[in-house]
DNA sequence: AGGCTTGATTCATGGCATAAATCGTGGTGT
DNA sequence: ACACCACGATTTATGCCATGAATCAAGCCT
């Protein structure tokens, strides 16, 4: 019901994001199946097709023999055509890399983080610096870079400024969009960490196939992306799937967000540790940093031990079944370093859990699986912000230079036809 | 990234589409606004105007002056150029009504249903009877009746049948829509109940104007209606909303779905009155039927129905605060008997509530408000399942005669153009 | 070599939205 | 009164688009 025209041009913009799409998730691909999956014409596909080997976004590469025939020349998108910059601002590392379009990694650089609610200009400045240094490191032209992805930890707004609130990081309010955008003329997209994560898990990882799909991220947060009929879902405001600070407990234990009986205060590694010191009383405890810490309970032979984590199965299960009961998706991916450490043991007796809480219906209607691209997937989700783009356009949008010698009339035709 | 064509019938189909709605939800309306608010040229409006004026499904009505220079001819669609029957299958009741496209009901009918788990057969048989009788009861061509919309309480498959699981009816696998198009030439819609009330209330009641909104309904089981970016979000299997059934007190009271702590254990009519029963044990607590006994409860002056319905507010305002995390709607507008019956006498409270268990971004972004439809607008609800269908396709797509007659060449104009 | 099969491209056609030009319709000024 | 003006609506000329049919291209078989 979206009140907005179509025109001539969005058809065939349209037609093109298909293919491309198409092309880039599955390819290498024949115009042949092209035709067949899309339902445009073989016409249509070539002639769409030769457009974008014009331009050099799409290229052949190989063919495929037929018995008896023409064989079939395999398409593919022209890794070279572009290139992907992704970058994960965490909370002890600023961390980009460059990407070519098949995705692969081909520079790399990190930034510590010292403090820990970081000054914004720093981090900017450390993102522009890593911008710089990984399209040298890589050696390609500044020009052919498509795309400058970040992605933060906390809530993003949808305007062109990209204002960040992020709690863990102390910000409120940042435009790290603009302050990007005044360092660089590479375009700009700045989204939050779970989303592009999850984006990732969809079209690399354990979603790909689905369309209706939850990314659940356990870590010491807790997090999650809703995919809805193939695109993120994102809410009024881009801040929905807040999973963490739902209630599963009324008026239980006191979580990190000021409420009583959240799920992070349960299932976050924080508050899985706090709930093992608690039931230790006394006795000594794990220590160290939070990630070791956690492994050390995963480890511990005890029974308490035991106990704590059994529970924290219950409380994830019944967080997922939330999840599963308001969403209905077909897969839900569970994911974060906790939650894959935690999967990893007891993925059975989460799903069991689940189905516990969950309505039996929605509950038998999905999977539940683990995350494949691990935790330092971010930047490349990052990298996905701008491929995501270029596919929505079906490539790179003609500029204002090829509009103005469209405009301009051909020189030759005119004579030519006066002279006849 | 929906991997199929667009083709040139798309794109008009699409334009009368956008007209057609607007005109329909804000009409009357003049070519002016709706070029301006379209995008669309005045030349495109007028051409796909003038073609709906033709088919007769939109019509001018009167013109407003304009300070010197022709008047504008305001446009509004014919409330007689078709009807909808809406049908709502209740759980003592079938109830079917017809309205113009005005949305003016003209006729109504209704059906005791006696039996607790009612015979599929017995109500298919009702609805297509009611569907009759309200036709000869307007008095209006059968052929001019656009669809029959019928509700149920419960999930419904997007297949072409049409698949019930309604567990309060004790359907599992009942395929109404197969059954009902057995009976009728009409084109049959089947949809959950909750869902069918959030779209009239978007359309017509307190969710007006929202793109993003959940609609919470609180009766004697809880459902939720979540639209997104103005559609309806239905999830892989349709079942999507399932609120009642979210976990909000772990390892809490039973509810009637099997699980421990569900939220309609706490807040839906029947736990509510059992809570109240429990508190009062040994004394006399309220009777009768639910909605009397829910009203008793509502009007006593004891210190533990005061309780009991503070509690209720507080459990109520960790439910919706739920749906705000994770769903992130610029509005939330409750309903059902009960929860009508709650909010308007504790909304404030109920707003507190929410904004206790809440995140403090997604709650501030939030507004929330009461249904203004009232519960029996379920059978104006189904009607608009039929109207979303008509303002999808932009109007009755052209059959095969009018095919035809569009490839046969003109008759007369061969013949002139060689006489010339 | 010639036929055959299948893939890819080209060509003619009709549908579409659009800008520009034209037509309608009322008010206004001298 | 009549020309003029302002503004809405329609018509016309134009260029873009996907499509089916026809044509071209590339391999295999006998």
């Amino acid at each position: 019901m979206d009140a907005r025209r179509t025109t001539v041009r969005d058809m065939r913009r349209a037609n093109r994001s298909v293919l491309l799409t198409r092309i880039w998730l599955d390819g290498p691909l024949s115009r042949h199946e092209l035709g067949q999956t899309t339902a445009l014409s073989l016409a249509s596909v070539s002639n769409l097709v030769g457009e974008m080997i014009g331009e050099g976004i799409v290229e052949e590469a190989g063919s495929v023999e037929s018995d008896g025939g023409r064989p079939r020349v395999l398409l593919r998108v022209a890794p070279g055509y572009g290139y992907l910059v992704g970058a994960d601002v965490g909370e002890t590392r600023v961390q980009v890399e460059l990407f070519d379009l098949a995705m692969t990694a081909l520079a790399k650089a990190e930034y510590p983080i010292a403090a820990a609610e970081p000054d914004p200009d720093d981090v900017a400045a450390h993102l522009l610096h890593g911008l710089r240094a990984v399209i040298e490191q890589a050696g390609v032209d500044p020009g052919a870079v498509l795309g400058f992805g970040v992605a933060v930890s906390g809530t993003v707004e949808r305007t062109a400024d990209a204002v960040v609130h992020a709690q863990t990081l102390g910000w409120e309010g940042v435009p790290l969009g603009a302050m990007l955008r005044a360092g660089t003329d590479v375009p700009v997209h700045v989204d939050n960490g779970a989303k592009t994560l999850g984006q990732a898990e969809m079209w690399f990882g354990a979603g790909r196939g689905a369309r209706h799909a939850v990314i659940a991220l356990v870590g010491s947060g807790i997090g999650a992306s809703v995919v809805a009929d193939g695109v993120g879902y994102r809410g009024a405001h881009s801040s929905a799937g807040e999973w963490g600070h739902t209630t599963i407990v009324y008026g239980g234990r006191r979580c990190r967000c000021g409420n009583l009986g959240c799920l992070e205060a349960y299932v976050g590694a924080e508050g899985v540790l706090d709930r093992f010191r608690q039931a230790n009383r006394g006795r000594p405890a794990v220590g160290g940093d939070e990630e070791s810490a956690f492994g050390e309970l995963l480890r511990s032979p005890t029974r308490t031990a035991a106990k704590v984590l059994d529970e924290t199965v219950g409380y994830l299960g019944a967080g997922v079944a939330t999840l599963v009961n308001l969403f209905n998706p077909e897969r839900v991916v569970l994911g974060g370093w906790a939650g894959l450490a935690l999967g990893e043991r007891f993925l059975p007796q989460i799903r069991e859990a689940t189905a516990r809480h969950a309505l039996r219906q929605p509950y038998a209607q999905t999977s539940i699986e683990l995350c494949q691209l691990g935790p330092d997937a971010v930047a490349m989700g990052a990298a996905t912000l701008p491929m995501a783009r270029l596919l929505r356009q079906g490539g790179v949008p003609r500029g204002a230079v090829a509009r103005v010698t469209t405009t301009v009339p051909p020189p030759a035709r005119r004579p030519r036809s006066r002279a006849r």
